[in-house]
Order: structure tokens, then sequence, then C-alpha cells
DNA sequence: CGGTATCCCATTTGATACTG
DNA sequence: CAGTATCAAATGGGATACCG
């Protein structure tokens, strides 16, 4: 199976991962969840290289993922900015660094906070049961694939 | 910056891309989610090339993400299961799965199926705050990055 | 600021075969 | 079953320069 045919899997994963799994554009999905917006700011702050950084955002244009919008004055001066599809990625992004705040700490702390404007404590959001609200974890479900 | 030295990165998530954010790596663990516990099982289910799978298995063992481990009574059978570790990378598979169910759908319906073992309901977890227990998507959250 | 254009090199991949 | 070995080909990465 090569990667450009990983777009046609049965799988839902597999499917997601063809467009979001790579590693740079992981990481635009961060800076871009972090309110970053201009080519150069995603640049400076993911330290991609600027032909792969323009790929990445050109891709991610096209998945319907962010929007490219002329902003200000003037007509060369574009900004990225999440779609609903973009920020109903949010859980994703947000786990990646629960884990990795939890298994891979760095030696200063978490250079990101998260904190719960509502009721304006610092956490990590954990999964729970959208029908009886009950919390959830690997163990509390069942997975079926339908091909085996 | 090279891909070898991004597990130095200060961010939670760069780190953990390190670590999984490869395509097949993400497969592999798909898989263990899904109770795949042997080479050529996850070698068949996967497509992965053998090579890489080696890889793969080797890398998520050296993580502590795969425990490797004799089964049976022959010396020369193994298998792979996840660790605490591991399992608790379930938040991120689940969400890739939720996101491409609702925004990439399969023509025959979703694959893998997800069921609640305590209220018996299929559904797909969501994100709640484990201090107030409401329910929250990313415009609820206050992302803060130390570095800027 | 927001990209493209080049170019070269390192790595990854995929196929195939082989071994204990 | 559980891998290794080999190897050609494709891909991606990184540096640098350039343009409107």
């Amino acid at each position: 199976m090569r990667w450009t045919d990983i777009g046609d899997e049965q799988c839902s994963i597999a499917r997601t991962l063809s467009v979001i799994g790579d590693r740079w554009t992981m990481l635009v999905l961060r800076e871009a969840f972090l309110r970053t917006r201009r080519f150069d700011d995603f640049q400076r702050r993911t330290g991609a290289p600027r032909p792969l950084l323009a790929d990445r955002l050109k891709r991610l244009v096209a998945e319907g993922i962010l929007e490219r919008q002329p902003y200000g004055s003037r007509s060369d001066r574009f900004e990225y900015r999440l779609t609903e599809k973009g920020v109903d990625l949010y859980p994703v992004i947000v786990s990646l660094l629960t884990w990795g705040d939890r298994w891979m700490p760095g030696e200063s702390g978490p250079p990101i906070e998260l904190q719960h404007k509502a009721c304006g404590r610092s956490m990590h959001p954990e999964l729970a049961c959208p029908e009886c609200g009950e919390w959830v974890g690997a163990r509390d479900m069942l997975a079926t694939a339908s091909d085996r």
C-alpha cells in the first residue's frame, strides 16, 4: 500500500491520517490553534522550511481544514484560519498534548497551559460518554472492526 | 530542524509526535487497540512492509508503549501488548477515528464501531472538563504558550 | 510579507528473498 | 511464525536564492 492510496482505505483512522498524519502538518495545526495566522509566523514557530510549509498550508486549504483569506487593506496579505472542520480537530491536538505532558514531560513544565474558560481551572480535558456522561478510558469501550 | 531532533523540542505535542507521529506507527497502534498482538497479524492488517513493521514495533517497545513477550510453549513466538503508557494513547486514536467518521466518511459506514460497555450505547467519546464536568470544545479553552 | 524555484542529499519505501 | 538481508527507486528534507 502506498501512502498516496491510503485515502481510499476503509478505516477512518487511516483516512484521517492521509490528511493530517504528517508531522509538519500537525505542527501547523498546533500553531493554528494557538491563533497563528500568517505565513511567516507559521514558519518561525514551526521551524518548517518555507517550501514545505507552503505545501502543507496548500493541502490543508484544499482539504477544507484551513481557509486562506486576504486581510487588511493590502491585497498581498493573507491569513489562514481554521474552518469548522479544522476546529473539530481539537480533540486530536489536545490528546497529543495531554499524553506528552504526562509521559514525556520537559524539564521546565508544560509550555502550553490549558485553562477552561467556564470554570477557570487549569486542566487537561478527558473523554466521557455523550450518552451517559461517564468518564471513559480504553478499557470501558468495546471496539468492533466490521472486517474481521 | 531535523526530525531526529524533534524529541528535544519544548512542546509536548512535538515530543509526542517524535514517538508516534508516523503513519505506520499510528496504524500499528490502531491494531493494538483492536487486540492484534502478533507480528504477522499486524503485517496483514496494516499492510506495512515487513522491515518497516519490524522497525516500528521495535521503536514502540523501546519507548515503553508496547511490551514484547513470549507466549505459548514455544520460545520463538512473541506477542506485543500495550503497556499502561500505550493504553493511555487511547484518546489520540479515538479522536482520529471520531474525526474521520464525521468528516471523511466511507461509503459503507464506519468500519469500527465503538460501544460503551457501561451503558451499552454506540457513541464517540467527547471531551469534558475533569474539574467541573462540562463538555468542552476548542472555543471553551484558553491555550497559553509560555514562549510568546 | 508571502511565497517560488532550484538543487542535492539523506532517508524511507517497497519488493523480494531468505533464515531459524 | 517472526523476523533479516538486500537493494533500487521514490520521496522528502534542508539550504539557499529569488521575486512581486
